[in-house]
DNA sequence: CGTTGTTTTGACTTTATTCAAGCATGGTGG
DNA sequence: CCACCATGCTTGAATAAAGTCAAAACAACG
């Protein structure tokens, strides 16, 4: 059944968007923004817990976060989820999929979210035509290389203070357009999804979060964290690290 | 002062190569692979210890593991170093310093080690010409990618036999050309390194070596790793995951 | 052999998890 | 508008797991 009007989709004018410069076209001419824009739509809004794309499911689009926030999540052999990684306005959805043209994870919104969809198969079409659209997509590639392995050192932060931490740390850099870190974060994430992510219990979040509202390094009321001393939170991220072993 | 002979440089067969399949080339024309043979030569063989490329060196080349072993670590704030990952033959290093130029993380070797190297600026220019080149990159790329979220997964297993089994087992069934997986491992990296990568201390790591020999699911000699029992080990593996938190 | 560096083991302390109960908050329907 | 329930978050006490420090066993190397 053709349904004409369930998922209307307008194209989307990259140019006059305001994110553009965190997105895929930066650092393109206004004239090759102008042809990536041709293959860009908007797909369906989502409210929270609604998914972009399973697991699984073959690629057929990358997607741009333009409001609102997400998480990827893989699911392993027993069925139970673990994400992978949160995602906010101007991050790219999806290129998890294109090694064997199947997404590995799935990615689910944590609030009210709107994306910009870009089919696949056109977008690489394209690149054949624009070397700056190629070189732009493999850096935007490498950056997401690069991210996880921050996040990888995060994690192996031993103890679980340094874990959150030093998450809480790169989330109020995040996006660093402006050089000075946000102070007070809206987090948009559960604390069981936090935990996940983290590596740890639910409680043990809790716990954390107020210690650190306690001892003053952060106010933590719900799901709003203020950052009140970065000095001391950075003390705690560094923390974890003991001396190497060797 | 110039080094005529201390670094010499053969230009590569890659289409005589063993690990050809596993490597760039797969998937290329016999005719694009001779293109590309022109950009490669041999890298300096190293030693366990040395270092292919250092975290901050401006992004020359690209090196691929011809024999031996690699780890790849990141320096945080307090010059500690993480390790993101150990690689093998037909694994292509260094794409993480596309994004800016520049290596975000350090490249070490294991064992006695050999490479190739392709300059990264001529292998960008190639793929200008040959798109099954640039796709090729692309998907290894990706592939990385969801190496990392493996690795995530596998990181947030929460208890530690769980993540030291299901290495284990990413272990034995790594270069997977063939379909069953590897009874007997031998690894290059030491107690430390592997405890480091797994967000543990070595003691613990030892334990559980021990605990798990004991038991009879693995039989384990030094670094020489035999696994004897898959199906409890992948029970192991998987007994991390709980009740997920929701 | 003795020296060095790595790995294993042991006893003890710290940290995180578990299970269970209590608080909020936000929404629904009387 | 307020009692009511559902949900998510916090807290407490007991248990299990991992970390620390110190010492012994083992390999590798000259």
């Amino acid at each position: 059944m053709v349904k004409f009007f369930s998922v209307p989709e307008f194209e989307q004018r990259c140019s006059a968007c305001s994110i553009s410069e965190l997105c895929l076209p930066r650092g393109l001419r206004p004239m090759d923004v102008r042809r990536l824009e041709t293959l860009v739509s908007s797909a369906r809004p989502m409210s929270a817990g609604q998914s972009l794309f399973a697991q699984g499911e073959p690629l057929r689009a990358l997607y741009v976060v333009s409001r609102g926030s997400m998480k990827t999540t893989v699911l392993d052999g027993n069925g139970l989820e673990q994400i992978v990684g949160f995602h906010y306005p101007g991050d790219l959805l999806g290129l998890d999929g294109v090694a064997n043209d199947v997404h590995v994870c799935a990615a689910v919104s944590l609030e009210a979210s709107e994306f910009c969809r870009i089919p696949f198969e056109r977008l690489e079409q394209l690149t054949d035509q624009l070397p700056m659209l190629r070189r732009r997509l493999m850096r935007l590639m490498s950056r997401q290389l690069t991210l996880d392995d921050d996040l990888l050192m995060g994690l192996g932060s031993k103890s679980g203070e340094a874990r959150l931490a030093s998450w809480l740390l790169s989330c109020s850099r995040h996006g660093d357009r402006q050089d000075q870190p946000r102070r007070s974060l809206q987090l948009s994430m559960s604390r069981g999804d936090l935990a996940n992510f983290l590596g740890m219990r639910i409680e043990t979040i809790s716990r954390l979060f107020s210690r650190m509202d306690h001892l003053g390094v952060l106010r933590v009321r719900q799901r709003a964290v203020e950052i009140l001393d970065f000095d001391r939170l950075s003390e705690w991220a560094g923390r974890a690290a003991r001396v190497a072993d060797r």
